[in-house]
DNA sequence: GATATTTGATATAGTGGATAACAATTATCA
DNA sequence: TGATAATTGTTATCCACTATATCAAATATC
């Protein structure tokens, strides 16, 4: 498994002559323009679970563009608005984020008005994370664009049957593996 | 979405009080100590395909531990074994490799003494990759890590039909979303 | 009231991914 | 043929994300 962005860029433009199966089948391949055998990789779970992975997160970023909101960004968006009066500490727990790392992600939304930290009354120490009206709106926007372009180019893809089998699935992994 | 390693590690073993449904539910719940609301993002494909991507490729990191491989490096000698005669080129592109981050990852796995760079013959600027006995060897041993080990708990979970069925889906979305 | 814990924050390091540029080599074609 | 373009491996560098240690302020514990 790898995997990144790039990939089957100018290799898969190449010419693809057939390989034709004599005694040094794969050597006479590369010595033609042949694709590449994945083998073994093809039933590699992880392998298509992180390029499937990419996939969505770039036509994610490509569907919320006009909103520069990046999959991380929305989801925390989401999080504030199913949950206020939350601290960040729970915020970041829940979302897998480090404390740490947080921060900066935070400061990144305060600055442009799509949330606010309130320092609580009940424990000085934490700040209770709220979503500002900019902030809803620009979820609320986010929320049609992911649904109306992202989400629905899947569902089309796959069948929403599958689409939900798939969610499923993924979520099992996630939960219990 | 967001999704690293950590998430539920504290905040998931916080006194989960069910929360009582009177006026204002959250901030009520937020007083309390209640579990978060995920709410849309557990629709939300990429979340949980980013969560279950991580929580498999930890699963390989440990299954396959004794041989000290990545899933990056493993896609590596496993690309090398079936493709001969090939050059860094069309390896890392096959790969989703970008050529410069390549070159680092090929001198650990040289300086392992898992594969080798041979000047071509026909094209002196292109270095010919092959697996040494060692490489052969690690690689032979990764595989049943792998399948004995890693795949094996995941067909476990899903059952062996939806293993295949999960495998088929993110392939597509892999090569045609 | 002394000690430990929690919270947000800072600094820092590691990793993966991305672009620009370069020398050596090979391909193109006028 | 010879000038120019393209390719290959490489280096340098930058950015984003992840991870750990540490800190001061505030709170909890006993």
């Amino acid at each position: 498994m790898t995997v990144s962005k790039a990939a089957t860029d100018k290799a898969a433009t190449d010419a693809i002559k057939p390989a034709r199966s004599n005694g040094k089948e794969a050597v006479e391949a590369a010595a033609e323009g042949a694709a590449l055998q994945l083998g073994e990789l093809s039933e590699l779970l992880g392998y298509s679970l992180k390029r499937a992975q990419l996939k969505v997160f770039e036509d994610f970023l490509r569907c919320v563009a006009p909103l520069q909101l990046t999959p991380a960004q929305f989801s925390v968006l989401l999080l504030l608005d199913k949950n206020p009066g939350r601290n960040q500490t729970e915020i970041a727990n829940t979302l897998g984020i480090l404390r740490p790392n947080f921060v900066a992600m935070l400061d990144g939304l305060e600055s442009r008005d799509l949330c606010a930290r309130m320092r609580s009354a009940n424990d000085r120490r934490s700040h209770i994370l709220v979503l500002t009206d900019k902030g809803r709106a620009v979820l609320a926007r986010a929320k049609k664009l992911v649904a109306s372009k992202h989400e629905a180019r899947l569902i089309e893809l796959l069948g929403p049957a599958n689409h939900t089998a798939l969610l499923e699935m993924l979520s099992k992994i996630a939960m219990e593996f």
